[in-house]
RNA sequence: GGGCCCGUAGCUCAGCCCGGUAGAGCAGGCGGCUCUUAACCGCAAGGUCAGGGGUUCGAAUCCCCUCGGGCCCGCCA
């Protein structure tokens, strides 16, 4: 335990004072609370200076500040719905009992009043109080009252502390939430399944990223924590469940920086009998309702709706290679070698391995001449079909894939394919991926070919980074901001 | 992995260049004040200057190492 400093003592002292006074500083409940949102509603008749002494409330919350004044004091109460002013006077509490709540009182305590809604003379909707009630005493104080907590190493390895101390970053988090609850209700009514798929798996795979390792004790063998959900879900598909999601964590044993987080929350949908041109429209369609939902939750931050109505359709497109050859000034550039494309791409100064995958060399380019230009939510159209092992290729461009990606500038936001349903091509792609990269970090799934066998209906899919997409939509530059936990070094 | 920056009271920050008794505001303590909104006035208190080592008569300050964090670059289809 740590050192108690001379205000936790200060403040134990208190608590020992209010339980021998009979009053209990960490009650069992506080039964009939009503948000302070109510009681400056029951405000809004009133005229400064007065009371309705027929309609008695009762809130709790977090006590932000006391302002004394020898025989009144106002202190600010704060919960989930805002802050309301409370009015203690020492004719309505009586001279003992104001006398030893004052002396007791401290910000951050978590405290109980009951009393009547009254304007004060100076017009502030507030609650005269009649009775107080310690919820819970703090014994540690908050950080300071007007600047807050601005140490960025403390507000994330203390998110608790961040949070009570900032109605800002309480509202975030609750607005991240509400756009998941949105992002849901589009897919349900729009006929989805939403399901749960294995985190972990004797192989993760679905996508090429270092995994993180587990054991099972029963199985005495290693497990992997999943890269993707693509594979299991396409599988829900082969047995007829048609329209999947799900909303998962999901996790990759890299860096971690502004648009990287080691364990992050995806969202993939899968929808049989329909193709990436589907996809595309239920893809603009929810970003349309989530950039709605979002003005709608935040109407007052200038920033964030300018951010959020970049996501009003009809959204920006281009063509992967198209746009890279016009960019860049290279022709011809899907019958280019795998050498050639090593060495354009190392002559924009990126130092990948000499043994990456030709789409990994494509990728970089595509990184270097054309992300940068993205200045609005972008479809990129028709990938090179040596960029991924899962889409189907292209219906009429040779060397292409029915395949398309949503950028936010700055970031990658969504993935979608057509999908590969042949089994044998499937296969085929798969070793192919094997022996050029010449590594193992690509699994082989044979069971997910050996699904394919049964037959896997004509099937589009996504992948929406959410943590991302909430970033986008707010107009944030650090997908620590929308984390609640992100991952720390243990100190 | 490379570069730059940061770590001082519970919190927000000065002090560091140019070495010489560790400062302020908020919060907390004591006293005053019946309408404040970061209330105000007075008094007293509060420190592992991230940790370790070095230079020096003397180190928060200069040097080295370590830990933690931030930003940029690289890597991660």
């Amino acid at each position: 335990m740590a050192v108690e400093s001379p205000l936790e003592r200060e403040r134990r002292a208190k608590v020992a004072r209010g339980r021998a006074e009979g009053r209990e500083p960490y009650p069992w409940s506080f039964p009939g609370r009503v948000d302070s949102g109510v009681v400056r509603a029951a405000c809004t008749s009133l005229a400064p200076g007065g009371e309705d002494l027929d309609h008695p409330f009762r809130v709790g919350g977090r006590l932000k500040i006391v302002r004394q004044h020898g025989k009144t004091a106002f202190a600010d109460l704060e919960d989930l719905a805002g802050s309301l002013q409370l009015i203690l006077r020492v004719d309505v509490l009586g001279e003992s009992d104001y006398r030893a709540w004052l002396a007791d009182l401290d910000p951050g305590d978590l405290l109980g009043a009951d009393g009547v809604p009254a304007v004060s003379r100076r017009g502030e909707p507030s609650l005269l109080v009649r009775r107080l009630t310690m919820l819970a005493k703090a014994i540690t104080p908050p950080p300071e009252k007007f600047h807050g907590l601005q140490d960025v190493e403390e507000r994330l390895r203390r998110r608790y502390v961040d949070l009570l101390a900032s109605a800002e970053v309480r509202e975030r988090f609750r607005v991240r939430s509400l756009l998941v609850r949105e992002l849901r209700q589009y897919l349900d009514a729009a006929g989805f399944l939403e399901v749960e798929t294995p985190v972990l798996q004797a192989v993760a795979g679905g996508a090429a990223a270092a995994p993180f390792v587990t054991r099972s004790n029963y199985l005495d063998r290693d497990l992997q924590l999943r890269i993707a959900e693509e594979l299991p879900l396409k599988r829900l598909l082969v047995g007829g469940l048609e329209r999947v999601y799900e909303i998962g964590r999901t996790f990759r044993n890299e860096d971690l920086d502004s648009t990287h987080s080691p364990e992050f929350t995806e969202l993939e949908v899968y929808w049989a009998y329909a193709d990436y041109h589907d996809m595309r429209r239920l893809t603009e369609g929810l970003f349309d309702r989530l950039r709605a939902r979002t003005v709608e939750l935040l109407p007052d931050r200038p920033e964030t709706v300018r951010a959020a109505e970049r996501f009003r359709p009809p959204f920006a497109t281009i063509d992967f290679v198209e746009e890279l050859e016009r960019r860049s000034g290279i022709d011809d550039l899907l019958s280019k070698s795998r050498e050639e494309l090593r060495s354009l791409a190392w002559a924009t100064g990126s130092t990948v391995p000499e043994n990456s995958s030709t789409g990994t060399f494509l990728d970089k380019l595509f990184e270097h001449y054309v992300e940068p230009s993205i200045d609005r939510v972008t479809f990129v159209m028709d990938f090179p079909a040596a960029t991924t092992p899962l889409a189907k290729r292209h219906r009429s461009k040779p060397g292409r894939v029915e395949r398309f990606e949503v950028f936010a500038p700055g970031f990658e936001l969504a993935n979608a394919y057509t999908e590969l349903t042949d089994p044998d091509e499937q296969e085929e792609r798969f070793r192919a991926q094997l022996g050029e990269r010449g590594d193992d970090r690509y699994a082989y799934d044979a069971d997910y070919v050996e699904a394919l066998r049964y037959g896997l209906p004509p099937t589009t899919g996504i992948g929406i980074g959410i943590d991302r997409l909430v970033m986008a939509l707010l107009g944030l530059s650090s997908i620590k901001d929308v984390i609640l936990f992100p991952l720390v070094r243990a100190r």
